[in-house]
DNA sequence: TATTCTCGTGTGACCGGTCACGCAACGCGC
DNA sequence: GCGCGTTGCGTGACCGGTCACACGAGAATA
């Protein structure tokens, strides 16, 4: 009794069934109004449309993915640790995927042993999904990724543009570098991200290939976790063991975290010490000195992939791909200043 | 010819009825095993497993779906902004939506628009999704989703605990200002989050309910947009025009740009004002100062969301109740210190 | 006026699973 | 020896769409 005030929870969902018969037509001319498909006479569609209306009709997609073998299904696979970029990647490649009338379903990575990412791509193949974006993938990711071959288009996104353009990444980190060598530092440090990253990796090339370039000996990079926390923990050991006038981290929190360590032993940022980021979360311009790093766009690299990806199952996008979302720029702020010494 | 290196890209995908073919047995025996359900002798089970991993079978969700009216589908909805909680608590949602055998479709709010969070729920919907988790939304949303009536369960995770327990965000805001009184401060401003946020509102509350229950009057909270860019405007702002003590900031990145704003008037943290954030993210231990705050469990939240909204899909996991994530705390740091004036 | 060509719409089969049965073979009690 | 319940497996229909094709009515053509 009291069930019957919800008027609709008649058993189960209308079908295109149920709408031919309340508009008096076939179903098949109820599947070519949901699909705008050929010509129907005008007054029949609007027919078939006000039946859908009453009976609050919405297609299954199940079915529809059935008959149609297209599931119109975008995996994505991120990493365990969401961080700022990771997060607005996938905030982005959503919009860009829901603007072309493809669905997302995500997955992240538990850890990145080989078993596991795996299980994370099968858990993903399982939905027939026509297309996965790996986002900001550890390294170990990508061999998996080549020797699974999978039967639908991969993009991988190391967070600056897709793989096969991750020289950009690498340009950053030497910009970074750069700018520090041209403001007079000499002894250099890097704390890096985690061995397994790819992004990681090619920031850690990039501070090497500079200040190779430029005839200074690169002390071992520390590998890090990213964490400001480990940025902390590893500024107290760097500053107790080595003698260098300026740290290039590869990312800002970590950055956050070597500065937070420079003021506990009494010295500050940028007199004693220089200190660069990566990334430039939202944060970094406020904070305490304003952090120097070096801004990725988020957003436009995480449509970027979507638009590829795209492409690669044969959606038309009218794209602007005129702006190359790649390009990182060096912003300097007041956490880097020449050398005292 | 080449083609042929890639063995089993003939045509479709092997079905059901492929492996029964190929096993020997009938395709109702192959969706038992699939199914490990009910009683198959052991050999015949083998067969057709060997069958499946020759075949690289895999079973197609979307005719499952069809044939039986479950989708395994969880919608999530998630808002515009992503910030470091909302991210961390759709990881927990989809790590415990794939440990129960559900997937995770995912949405983001362009605007908090009704038109637009109705569209962005149809997308949902039309997924046929099985529940629907709606993250950190705004207070427009929350109406939307009564009203709309949906016809499977809903949880609203307001940063803190299910809709139906926020009371604990307003405790935890209690928490904050409570500190700054204890510790001397009666002039105490408040920079809140945006109008349209439940967690705003709820903060915002706190504040004044403390303020209210210790005879001091609060000033009217400065509306925010959670960024530290607008902690930093609005801290600039009010140190002109306001002559406080101390400051409790909606969230940890607001309380940041506004430190910002306190040291570029050339004033500090906390000798001359004292400020709280909310969140306790990361970073905010190794701010300068390191930031008191109210410290969330997000990811035990997400984690909890989920567990209720399989429980009301009649989903049994195993789950230690026990620790309420709901639970705020108050972690005293640096930005708070008794007032010198 | 008969013929052909559209246009608009309907019919049957099918996508790949599941469900409700049906049925043979076997073990058991009497 | 018969009846009966289990166990183990197969058959047909169905879920809700789409596809290929058929078909009737009117317009265009002969």
């Amino acid at each position: 009794m009291s069930d019957t005030d919800i008027p609709e929870t008649t058993g189960r969902a209308p079908s295109i069934r149920d709408v031919a018969r309340l508009a008096g037509v076939s179903y098949q001319t109820v599947s070519r109004v949901i699909n705008n498909s050929s010509a129907l006479r005008p007054e029949t569609a609007a027919k078939v449309r006000s039946a859908i209306a009453e009976l609050k009709f919405v297609p299954n997609q199940a079915a529809r993915a059935l008959a149609t073998s297209r599931s119109k299904l975008i995996g994505v696979l991120g990493p365990r640790t969401p961080t700022h970029g990771v997060a607005s990647m996938v905030q982005a490649i959503e919009s860009a995927a829901r603007a072309a009338g493809y669905r997302l379903t995500i997955t992240n990575l538990a850890t990145s042993a080989p078993d596991d990412v795996r299980s994370s791509i099968d858990h993903l193949m399982q939905q027939s999904i026509e297309g996965l974006i790996a986002v900001a993938p550890q390294t170990r990711v990508v061999p998996i990724l080549d020797e699974l071959k999978l039967p639908v288009p991969v993009q991988i996104v190391a967070s600056t543009g897709t793989a096969t353009s991750h020289n950009d990444q690498t340009a950053g980190a030497r910009a970074a570098v750069r700018h520090l060598i041209e403001l007079g530092h000499t002894r250099i440090l890097h704390i890096a991200g985690p061995r397994d990253w790819v992004e990681a990796d090619h920031r850690m090339r990039g501070y090497l290939a500079e200040m190779d370039a430029n005839d200074l000996s690169p002390r071992p990079p520390v590998l890090g976790d990213w964490t400001a926390q480990f940025g902390f923990e590893a500024g107290l050991e760097l500053l107790r063991t080595e003698d260098a006038t300026a740290v290039f981290a590869g990312n800002d929190h970590m950055a956050l975290g070597f500065m937070h360590a420079v003021r506990a032993i009494g010295r500050s940022v940028p007199e004693d010490i220089s200190v660069v980021g990566f990334d430039d979360v939202p944060e970094s311009a406020h904070l305490w000195p304003p952090l120097t790093t070096v801004r990725q766009d988020f957003v436009g690299i995480g449509t970027r992939a979507m638009t590829d990806l795209l492409a690669a199952l044969g959606e038309a996008t009218e794209e602007d791909s005129s702006s190359d979302p790649a390009q990182l720029r060096l912003i300097v702020r007041s956490s880097t200043a020449p050398p005292s010494r």
